[in-house]
RNA sequence: GCGCCCGUAGCUCAGUUGGAUAGAGCGUCUGGCUACGAACCAGAAGGUCGCGUGUUCGAAUCGCGCCGGGCGCACCA
């Protein structure tokens, strides 16, 4: 609704000036700090003192008495030295509030198909919470998007062929000397994804003491290149556990996908064979004939250098004929966006438990009942800000195709890392040089099987949590604490990962993420917790929620709402739609976990203020009843916009 | 060396893309539980927005120059 009528307003303003003063002025409108500047306000006068050569007060002054009444406004008067202040009629807001005007999907715009890749977690070994800061920051721009109206796809990208994997496969022939069928029973009895993180260590430090063994990584990703071989085989059941290993983590944090495109199809359905062709016959890449790049295809440094501000030209085909990072996902690219020409053959990859279904790339037979994927209008890519480059290097790849249009809808949406605080890095026995006790973050890095997985934090936070419940609800079945103990983890969890800015280095540290107070998912869970106890118990009390349409009638709601407390919180509550909007084009999922926390803190001051059930003044119960409701229902809807679930009791 | 990012309260971070008196959380101190359960609320202390300079009605925000920190610049992904 506020969203609504800020769009209104602004257009309202600028049309007046448009025939006023002949002037096309998109006319800024922004939200004043100070509530007594009313509820928008226009800078507009600022902009035009200068091409009308009068002082800001006096222009704005001249609008105000000028402009015709716009409806759900009371009045729009000049202020300061030439602001325009916007005072909204709030009963009429009350009421268009309560009868649900302009609910969701408001702000959606055709705009076609929009495609969100996240996750892409190299699939030999667990996942740490760096990955977990990719998926929740894509899987809620996912769930921003959709709130909103867009369409949207979720893929997550499998680098099955890669060398991350073949490490794993070399660590299992050569390091434990085992066959496939012997890794097939590790498989069934163990904790794979934690066996496989421990033995890729072990593999990469086999490097390091013995550079030879580097021989066998070479071996093996020619095997799994050509798909034939022991190596083969168990790469391809190291990566097909290893994925299932990563969904069900995934799964913990309601993280779904609706595909996974496999590299290894890139590879055999000739996806990179026809970006080859493509980018040959476009002149996009030229084969070098001297210099250090002599026998390889590369991508001139003119078409990016500028604004990556290397000189180097970039590798595309190796010398020894195989093709880079790049080379492949240049292809992805052309496929999301349906420039290839192919298309994946897709079969089932497992259906969750809601009913939904994930669909996987397959070189064999497709099913005939599969969804069409890709051939997005805009595409979103989750990736680390360490690949900034390389991520430059394939939309320039575009653009020396010719696609322009594509090159500027293909998003690189960038985050900086997760790093360890020094006092993690001790808490989970990891030796520090003097400098980096000082500093204020340190990095670790997977290969040497340093960090924390992520489903040993999930675990972390259900227990932390299951101790708060059981000290409050002992009386529960306990099957039901341990799920709201869960339902808690994941909020506390979630929300850490998004309370910070995407280009803000998290320093990870086990108290701060393992805190429920303060500006926390939990806290925001129990505002609306509360919400709902007031609700529950008017009902158990015999009372029963009243018709709000019939006793709330306008003037009723002018009445109630002519208290600048009452009004100040309803108007917090209802910008929802205008927050999420602006996170979505600021591209800040942060923004929206910042307004859940806004609104949660003013649910609990209007918790404490104003005691709902005890109210005597029956319009006045009704009216916070409604209030209440109002506040229970943008509570919900923001939490799951963040992926966070409202538990039954906290 | 070149490119990108960052520097805001003791600590961790926001700051609606140039607006009105710079805000939260944590920590510290003070006060508040007969239940709409305190995972909460109220209050206090705490700031030269790294430094300098420019642009203009107006700068934490934009330009330039320093200082300090981080990350990239592979025939790895």
């Amino acid at each position: 609704m506020f969203h609504l009528l800020e769009k209104r307003i602004a257009e309202a303003v600028s049309a007046y000036l448009t025939t006023r003063y002949g002037i096309q002025a998109g006319s800024a409108i922004e939200q004043p700090k100070d509530s007594r500047f009313g509820e928008l306000a226009l800078p507009a006068a600022f902009q035009l003192a200068r091409q009308l050569r009068q002082p800001p007060r006096a222009i704005a002054a001249a609008i105000a008495e000028g402009m015709q009444p716009v409806e759900g406004v009371a009045r729009i008067e000049p202020a300061g030295n030439g602001y325009l202040n916007v005072r909204l009629d709030r009963g009429y807001y009350g009421r268009a509030l309560l009868e649900g005007v302009a609910g969701a999907g408001a702000g959606a715009e055709a705009d076609g198909k929009i495609i969100v890749e996240h996750t892409n977690i190299n699939p030999n070994k667990a996942a740490h919470i760096g990955h977990l800061r990719n998926a929740v920051l894509g899987d809620t721009f996912v769930r921003m998007l959709r709130a909103r109206g867009r369409e949207v796809e979720v893929q997550n990208y499998i680098d099955n062929t890669g060398v991350q994997v073949a490490d794993v496969v070399v660590g299992f022939l050569h390091l434990e000397h085992k066959n496939a069928e012997d890794v097939r029973r590790l498989i069934g009895t163990t904790r794979f994804d934690y066996y496989c993180w421990d033995l890729y260590a072990r593999t990469s430090a086999l490097y390091k003491s013995n550079p030879e063994a580097l021989a066998w990584r070479a071996e093996t990703l020619h095997s799994i290149e050509r798909g034939e071989g022991e190596a083969a085989e168990l790469a391809h059941a190291v990566a097909d556990a290893i994925v299932q290993a990563h969904l069900a983590t995934m799964l913990r944090l309601g993280i779904v996908y609706d595909v996974l495109p496999r590299e290894s199809e890139i590879l055999r359905l000739k996806f990179w064979a026809t970006a080859f062709e493509l980018l040959k016959q476009r002149g996009a890449i030229h084969l070098e004939t001297e210099g250090k790049n002599a026998g390889c295809w590369v991508m001139p440094a003119a078409a990016f250098g500028e604004e990556t501000g290397t000189e180097d030209s970039k590798v595309i085909v190796r010398s020894n004929g195989t093709v880079t990072y790049v080379g492949k996902d240049i292809a992805y690219q052309l496929w999301k966006f349906g420039l290839l020409g192919k298309d994946f053959r897709y079969r089932r990859w497992s259906r969750y438990p809601d009913g939904r279904e994930v669909w996987v790339s397959t070189d064999g037979e497709g099913d005939p009942g599969a969804p069409r994927f890709g051939a997005g209008a805009r595409v979103y890519n989750v990736i680390d800000i360490r690949q900034a480059y390389l991520q430059k290097v394939v939309v320039a790849g575009l653009r020396a195709l010719g696609f322009e249009e594509q090159a500027a809808r293909s998003v690189h949406f960038s985050y900086e890392m997760v790093a360890l605080s020094p006092r993690s890095c001790v808490e989970l026995g990891i030796a520090l040089s003097e400098e980096e006790k000082r500093a204020p973050y340190v990095l670790v890095s997977g290969r040497l099987g340093l960090g924390e997985k992520a489903d040993d934090l999930i675990d972390k936070l259900a227990e932390k949590a299951a101790e708060e419940v059981d000290s409050r609800h002992p009386e529960a079945p306990l099957e039901e604490r341990r799920r709201v103990a869960m339902q808690i983890a994941v909020g506390a969890l979630r929300y850490f990962m998004l309370k910070f800015t995407r280009n803000t280095v998290i320093a990870f540290d086990f108290q701060e993420a393992l805190s429920f107070e303060g500006e926390t998912g939990p806290y925001v869970q129990y505002a609306a917790v509360r919400a709902r106890n007031i609700l529950r118990k008017l009902e158990e009390r015999g009372g029963a929620m009243p018709d709000f349409a019939r006793a709330l009638p306008r003037e009723a709601m002018a009445r109630q709402l002519e208290s600048e407390d009452f009004w100040q919180l309803l108007l917090a509550a209802s910008k929802s739609g205008s927050a999420i909007e602006r996170a979505i084009a600021s591209g800040e999922p942060a923004h929206v976990a910042k307004y859940a926390f806004q609104l949660a803190q003013a649910f609990n001051n209007f918790y404490h203020e104003y005691p709902v059930l005890a109210e005597e003044n029956p319009e006045r119960r009704v009216f916070l009843l409604w209030m209440t409701d109002y506040f229970r229902r943008q509570l919900e809807d923001t939490l799951a916009v963040l992926g966070i679930e409202v538990p039954p009791y906290m």
